[in-house]
DNA sequence: GTCTCACATTACATCGTTGTAATAGGGAGG
DNA sequence: CCTCCCTATTACAACGATGTAATGTGAGAC
């Protein structure tokens, strides 16, 4: 059986309460009975019970992270930053997949605190369709990334900006004739509208015509659908001189396509991604990216939800997260 | 302010354990009853609280995942899986990250029970050092992979036989002088042990005399690691026929250090890895590898889980998943 | 030697849920 | 019409930790 606080002050010859006093350290407690009850706690093996203290407190110390595909090394980067940083803070790391499905992300918004959680960072897809009643109190929310609504506080690297940066820099490489890849057939994802976005806005600063035969479509951003899209795509169009998958992983498909076509790259098309992922730095060619400090990106949301747990009172906040446009073997000159 | 159990009695003019018998179901209650019940929960938005019914019941639902490295794809795609069926069963994923850390691997096995976790499921690194005392009751755990020490339930595959094969199929190719790149210099993970011990074997029933200028350290299983230890070694080293790499992570590195070198593959080196992983397949050339279905590991683990987490009696039980070597064009002949 | 006052410690109640044991209600059988 | 019994429902306590308010204990001042 367990010990308790009970059993722990029966053993130093004290009530529960001093026992609970010695471990929060917020009502002060003589150094000899500190001691006593250290050591009875140690003998016994204590170990609080985080549901009793949760349900006194009203915090559990875990938060939730969801992201829409746990597969991706996207998301094991950054939930790897997430849970150190929240370790530091002393907060344990629930993870959700959302499978970018709407309908799951409002679930896990709403229902949050049915999950034993005090907070949320959610990676959302779409979540527009008015994800929350307005009214309905949210708990604790902290987003990462694109939006088509501001829902709540938010921590995000300038998409468009970054797209547009990216499409100026392959550009620079004297390549105009630059497709995407990653366009959403259906209902378009916030993220994927600011990258779109990003890259008109840059080919319209080129001059360059816009071509919508260089957009090509990709539901699932996957190697595998991004592979399979690229090959269908080249199947019935001439290769393009430059391409800017919107994620990593999807330039990651896209270069194995392009290797089994045996078009060169850079020589033949530039190659570029987006989120600096770990395999892209070392994908044959090094992949050119648009760079952002996960790290920091984990901070800030912590920083955020934190001070959203402990008062509700700010209105919504952003963080915008620097980027840079790493070029690397995958679009030299 | 959240609504209880309470308020939806009063609302439902029933008592609080009514409103509980009609949500968990055990306990029968009439048509009319349940129905005001059901109504008045919607009516008030009701959401049961996790850690009172925690507390109650002594269990919280929570499992806890703790990997050695959360950055890689493998670790990515193994959360995907547990954190998929885990839910089917009813159960949320609390994510660790021991950083092969064998403290902090005991830490988590002795204080699960701290963590609000129900059971543990772990990837152990090193976990040999008496990890844990006899006697010291351990909460319910099973582990993934290698182990120096049986200490609890675990599903694995056999990483020794699977290295051995594949060590025969590169061999195969007409390949005789094959690396392996993975060897730990200091203190040697179970799993390191295991595939190396595979590949010995390997060699033996070729009749390849051991050569320990073929093995090749890497002390972190990173692509960063790899890429390193490789670009080192084939400074003053001549370049083998074959590199079995321990894992596809480091596989991935390799990759960009022959390619960076001009060495070509497969043509005068062929590349294996171990764990398939997603991005191995679209690896340029795609990776060749040690398949093994990531979804029954998940399933398998859950299931030795649930099964210790409602009746510790049973005996320590193994399952072992089955694996296939997979060519792809990295070690084509 | 007595009286304060400050501080350490304690008793009690409470967080929300659910098992246990007791109660209420209602129909069947005598 | 009364008793009995079965089922639906209820009152109460308990899970373990901690805030509140009250109590105890010591030193210091007169």
């Amino acid at each position: 059986m367990r010990a308790t606080v009970k059993d722990v002050a029966r053993r130093a010859g004290v009530s529960p309460k001093t026992v609970s006093n010695v471990m929060n350290g917020i009502v002060p407690v003589s150094g000899p009975t500190r001691l006593r009850v250290e050591q009875a706690m140690a003998e016994l093996d204590y170990v609080p019970n985080l549901s009793a203290r949760g349900l006194r407190n009203g915090r559990s110390g875990v938060i939730g992270l969801a992201l829409p595909d746990l597969a991706t090394p996207f998301s094991a980067e950054i939930a790897q930053s997430i849970v150190e940083v929240a370790h530091e803070q002393g907060f344990s790391v629930q993870i959700e997949e959302t499978g970018s499905d709407p309908h799951r992300e409002r679930e896990l918004m709403t229902r949050a605190r049915a999950n034993l959680i005090d907070g949320l960072i959610l990676n959302p897809v779409v979540l527009k369709e008015s994800a929350v009643q307005v009214g309905v109190a949210l708990p604790p929310v902290v987003l990462l990334g694109e939006v088509t609504q501001q829902l709540a506080d938010r921590v995000f690297v300038d998409s468009f900006a970054a797209a547009r940066d990216m499409t100026l820099a392959l550009a620079r490489t004297g390549r105009r004739r630059i497709a995407v890849l990653g366009v959403n057939r259906g209902r378009q994802s916030a993220t994927a509208i600011q990258r779109a976005g990003g890259y008109e806005a840059a080919l319209q600063m080129l001059g360059i015509a816009k071509d919508k035969s260089l957009l090509i479509s990709c539901d699932r951003w996957t190697p595998a659908s991004a592979a399979e899209s690229l090959d269908k795509y080249l199947d019935a169009n001439p290769v393009p001189e430059a391409l800017f998958c919107f994620t990593d992983s999807m330039a990651i498909g896209a270069l194995n396509t392009l290797w089994k076509r045996g078009v060169r790259v850079p020589d033949d098309i530039a190659v570029a991604g987006f989120d600096d992922v770990i395999d892209g730095r070392f994908a044959v060619p090094s992949l050119t990216t648009v760079s952002f400090d996960k790290r920091a990106i984990a901070t800030e949301a912590l920083r955020l939800l934190i001070e959203r747990m402990s008062d509700r009172s700010h209105g919504q906040r952003l963080v915008e997260i620097a980027y840079s446009i790493v070029e690397r073997d995958s679009s030299r000159g």
